[in-house]
Parts: structure tokens; C-alpha cells; sequence
DNA sequence: GCCGGAAGGTTATATCGTCTAACTTTCGCT
DNA sequence: AGCGAAAGTTAGACGATATAACCTTCCGGC
């Protein structure tokens, strides 16, 4: 996080917005989204009521802020994952991305939820979260970059690349994280992204949900063998 | 739905049930699960607040009436979608069962959220969507039977069928939806289900709580991309 | 050093939601 | 005809979000 400097006034403002974030993550923890009551974290705090309205204009305001957090946290883990594994081949770097996110996800089911569960009632996603939610998912983009997709996964990949011909900040985006080899390098990238992306929310949304409760696998295996197949559509090494 | 006969007070009560349910999945389109108020529901209904307690003991319970009829619905269009391609080759079939899926998710997104967006705070799923899902699942597992799983599935399939060799029900379960051919049909056919089921999720959560927003792609496309692959890697017809 | 004003905090209150308690009314059934 | 359960009512406890109106603290410029 920034250094806050400021005023003393301004130290201060930041350090109680972060124990009124910890705290909510508490009560996230213990019983979800819905869990978060502003009155009871003021009353944890030893403040009372409206008080916390000074620091967050409203319960949405505190939630969006912690869907910030989370997509950071996991912007942050994910270039961790991929620094840690850039030497080896393609596919052991997708394994160690995703192992790293479903470590994330599992770890902390109820934050995971809060991104992905449903969204809110009347919540719109402040437009930061789509800026934040590239950034997660940069390191996939690379490592598909180098892939061969084959025929099954055409007009998806012929989508991608004409979106990225179309709006330049995703050409961008995608160009900060490759070395561009040949033509359609972007497509073929921002697919392979996509549907990797895809693939772990499918197993891992409904991991964290317990719908698997009462089938007779592993999530981790159903995970592994999802990437797997992915891997070799895209001929990844 | 079953007659409801019994004396005219019983009918009486199920046809409130009704109004009541139909106005909440009004209020559920309109503004999400937390728009779903009992008070107002009995404001529309001409009642005044606790007179709904005659008919559901909770909002919680209200909530469970929904998500079962939601399952029950999923059950019968899917049913519907089998029975409508059973004489065409496996992988038509699956394009016409997740089709079919498919549609029902984004005509009633909320509806689909209700069922597989983030559980309620201390909602427990009553033991009767276990039954409901399978029964949901129940067609993709007579595609799946046919397959030819390649090596990367391997394991996955190999869960499965150990799950179905412990549980004498789930072994039932697939036998009432296949003609056994093979050893492990039973392997085969489940870890199949439960890839495209995964799959499917994958794609419908994303789409349908917005998460797509702002990219350069047709969610329908991305989902038969990923099922086309999916049968591929099965070798179905 | 002092004092003006913003930031932080308070209590009171409006509003809305769930749900319980206690009472009354309606009406099917014997 | 009338018993009794089902259906409905009002009153109210409780907890939550949020606003209003009012003190209090203390940073910072002069």
C-alpha cells in the first residue's frame, strides 16, 4: 500500500479504515457477505453507529473497498506464482498459477465469494475492478502466447483477436505481457486466457459454494485435469 | 405439479403458496435475492406482514421453496432437450443439452444466481437439491457413457468410478441412465457429466453475473468451444 | 501561541426488514 | 349448529442502514 503520509490527521484517517476493513473481513470470514454490519464494527471498534459513516460513505463503499483488496491480493499472488515458475515450460507455469489461485480461493472461500458470488443487489462494479481484474489475469495472457491452438478452438480465438484489433488498450495490455512471435499472437493469448480463466471458476466456484459436497472426487484433480486438457488444445509444451 | 386435492382449505393454501412464490421471483428479476421481502410480498398480496408466516415459516424457507422449483424446472427442460435429440449422434446431443441449459440461465439470471451464485448467510441446502442436481445431471451422464476418454482424464476418471463402485446409489443413479457397455462405463460417463457440468458453470456464472462485461467475445461461442473440446477429449460421435 | 475550522465523534431519529405474541375472524366439517 | 383449526389482524421487539443536528478535538497558518 502507499505510504499514506499526509498529515497525522491523514495517518490516522487510514490506519481506522484499515481496522474497519480487517474487522469486516472478520465477520466475512464467520458468516459472509451478509454478515458485514457496519453497526456491529462500529460497536468491535468501540465507536457507535454512525460514526463509521465518516470514514466509509456507505456499507456498498466498505464492500466495493474490499473487492479492491481481494483483486489485488490476488493480482499480487498470481505475479508471485508466475515470477517463481518464468524458467520452466508453459505448462508447469500454468500449473503453479493455478495451483496458486485455487490456494487463494479455498484459503478464503468467503472473499473469493465476494468477487465472484453474486454480485449485490444494486451493486455496480466500479470500473477499477475491470482494470484490477486484467491485471489477474496478465500472467495467463503469457502463457498462451506461445500456444498452438488447435482447430476446435478457432472462431473463439478469431473473436479475441479481433477484439484486440479493435479497441487498442487490450492490444496494449496484451503486448505488456508477450513478446509477439507471430501474427495472431494476441488472439490465440487472450483465448487461451479466457478459457483458463473459465476452467478454474468453473471448478472453483462451485468448490467454495459446496456443491461438490457428497461427489466422490477431488477438486484438485477435477482442476488439474480441466488445465490439462486446456494445455493440450493449446499444445503448450 | 402434483393435484393438490384435499379439502378446499388445502387448495386454498397452495394457490397462496403460489402467489407468494411467483411474486417473489417477481422481486428476485427485479432487484436480486436481497430484494426478496416478505413484508412486501404481502403488501402486494393485499396482506398485512405476518400473515405470511401461515405459509412460510421463514424467508429462508421461502428461499428453499424457490431453489427447489428452480432445480425442478432445470430437470424438466433438460429432460425435454434429451428427449428431443435422443436419436442424433453424442456430441449433438450435448450441443442441444447445453444449449437448453444454457437459455434458461440468461433469460432468468437471477434465478440461475439463486441456485448457484453465494450460498445465503446460514443457508443449508436441504437435502433434497442433491437429488434435484442429480436428476439435473442425469442426461449428461447417457452422453458421456459412449466416450473414449483420453489419457489426460485419466485420473478423474478413475475418482469416479471408485466413487461409483462405494456408493451402491450413485452406481444406480448412472445405471438408469446407461446401457452398460464397458468395465467402467460408470467412471466414464460420471467424470464426463461432471466436466461438462463444470464447464457449463464456468461460462454461465461469468456470463450471467456480468463478469464478461467489456470483453471482445459472444459467451455462446466460448461455452461450445469449451464443450467441443470437452467431446473431443471424450472422442464422442 | 492562539484561534478558526475541518475532521472525528456523539445522540436522536426515520425507515425498513424479520419474526414473535396475543388476539380475532372466517369457514369447513361433523 | 357450532367446534375448532386455519387465516388474518395489530402491537412490538430487535437489528440494520442511513441522515440530521449537534458537540469536541486538535492541526495548521498567522
Amino acid at each position: 500500500m502507499a505510504q499514506t503520509a499526509g498529515g497525522p490527521r491523514a495517518r490516522y484517517r487510514e490506519q481506522t479504515r484499515g481496522e474497519i476493513k480487517e474487522i469486516a473481513l472478520r465477520q466475512l470470514a464467520e458468516g459472509g457477505i451478509g454478515a458485514i454490519a457496519l453497526t456491529r464494527i462500529a460497536k468491535d471498534l468501540g465507536l457507535s453507529g454512525p460514526a463509521l459513516y465518516r470514514y466509509f460513505a456507505s456499507r456498498d463503499d466498505l464492500l466495493s473497498a474490499l473487492i479492491l483488496d481481494a483483486y489485488d491480493d490476488i493480482a499480487t499472488i498470481l505475479r508471485a506464482a508466475a515470477g517463481r515458475s518464468a524458467a520452466r515450460p508453459a505448462r508447469e507455469r500454468l500449473r503453479e498459477l493455478a495451483g496458486a489461485y485455487r490456494t487463494w480461493a479455498v484459503t478464503q472461500p468467503h472473499r473469493y465469494l465476494l468477487l465472484f458470488g453474486s454480485p449485490l443487489p444494486g451493486y455496480a462494479a466500479p470500473p477499477d475492478t475491470v482494470t484490477s481484474a486484467r491485471a489477474a489475469l496478465g500472467p495467463f495472457v503469457r502463457i498462451f502466447a506461445e500456444g498452438k491452438p488447435a482447430p476446435a478452438v478457432q472462431s473463439l480465438v478469431e473473436q479475441m483477436r479481433a477484439w484486440a484489433a479493435r479497441e487498442p488498450q487490450v492490444a496494449a495490455w496484451v503486448a505488456e505481457h508477450t513478446t509477439p512471435t507471430g501474427d495472431d499472437t494476441a488472439g490465440v493469448a487472450l483465448a487461451g486466457a479466457l478459457q483458463a480463466w473459465t476452467r478454474l471458476h468453473g471448478v472453483l466456484t462451485l468448490e467454495v459454494e459446496g456443491q461438490f459436497a457428497g461427489m466422490g472426487h477431488d477438486p484438485a484433480t477435477l482442476m488439474e485435469t480441466e488445465l490439462h486438457t486446456l494445455a493440450d488444445t493449446f499444445s503448450l509444451t
